[in-house]
DNA sequence: CAATTCATTGAATTTATATTCAATATAATA
DNA sequence: TATTATATTGAATATAAATTCAATGAATTG
């Protein structure tokens, strides 16, 4: 590939960081292109030259954020807690260095529980379920008797939320200490 | 009080009410007063007779969260693991029937959480810093031995970060099961 | 180095939304 | 019932943000 292509690719993967972090951050009404623009250093219009719109840069961000977390959930389990151990510290551990996948776990939630604005997107979106499986997942650990008792919907909402809801203030506030992945483990662990 | 006056605060509760619900949902700026108007079943130039603007409706939430959540940190609490039991217990059990309080809970964290919107907002949130009050409590748990060990900063953000991430899914899809409270404890029992 | 293509900018333009306002309907009061 | 005050609407207006565009600069290629 030519100097210039991978020019354009770094750029346009510089304004995709930079849109992840603003979306999760403030969501995608508040972020304005301006924001965007300014957090990779370049003009507005220039903005536009690599992507047609906010929402088509938006429809990307969310097509590159559906592979990671379906991925991970396809992995052949060794042990269903071990697994729910494994995602656990790999995003919680992960906000601050490796940040746009980690980032984009926080991403895709948000967009998931969001009326979402074209129906380009809600079509995309009927392939991100992380709920299904995850619920499916905890029956196995509770037959294995390493998982509590309880509503497997619930157990898998409360894992989710808790992960995502903690995620997010990391990722907000960079400085914030981070709770020991293993404390939320115990809300499934019997 | 008058008929008049009754049904004009009744109103304004209805709006605040609509606001608050779409707030959470959407955001601040996701949220049009269109939105708010229609909600309430008004004409978008009826609202702008009872607030003056989308901002001092945003700012008169926020007045009237800051108390909640505030208060409820005040209590002299009896037994530290027992608060956050109880604490957990309220808010997840009535996000379904009284609505307002428990939303608010999840619009304050929101809100917390977000670079505000002009001055009077931050001056306001000053007030509201529930981390601080969260983590001492953690450390008298600690030294009774009812909690378990680890930063009382890093406990307390999964502690809150678990309980808003799941209240944040509850209020956006009420028809969720509702995890068990205590799940949610183990996050800090010893 | 001339010509061509792509990157970049800043200034229009368009569009979406908040806000204002004049006009009308409805309720309270004397 | 007539008068006054308040609620309500829908149509202007103002504002902010997205998008387009013509012009300029920089790199690439023959």
């Amino acid at each position: 590939m030519s100097t210039r292509e991978q020019q354009k690719e770094q750029r346009r993967m510089d304004i995709l960081a930079a849109g992840l972090d603003l979306f999760i951050r403030k969501g995608y009404s508040a972020t304005k292109i301006k924001d965007i623009a300014e957090q990779v250093g370049m003009s507005v219009g220039l903005l536009f030259h690599y992507f047609e719109s906010k929402e088509k840069l938006y429809e990307e961000l969310i097509s590159i954020g559906i592979d990671g977390p379906r991925d991970m959930m396809k992995l052949e389990h060794t042990e269903p807690l071990e697994f729910f151990q494994n995602v656990a510290k790999y995003i919680l551990y992960n906000l601050k260095e490796e940040t746009f996948t980690a980032k984009m776990f926080v991403f895709m939630w948000q967009v998931y529980f969001t009326e979402s604005v074209s129906e380009e997107i809600k079509r995309k979106l009927k392939d991100f379920d992380i709920y299904q499986p995850t619920a499916e997942l905890i029956k196995k650990g509770q037959e294995k008797g390493t998982i509590r008792e309880g509503d497997p919907n619930a157990l898998a909402i409360a894992f989710w939320g808790s992960i995502q809801g903690i995620a997010l203030q990391l990722a907000l506030i960079p400085e914030l200490p981070c709770p020991d992945s293993e404390w939320i483990v115990d809300i499934l662990r019997k």
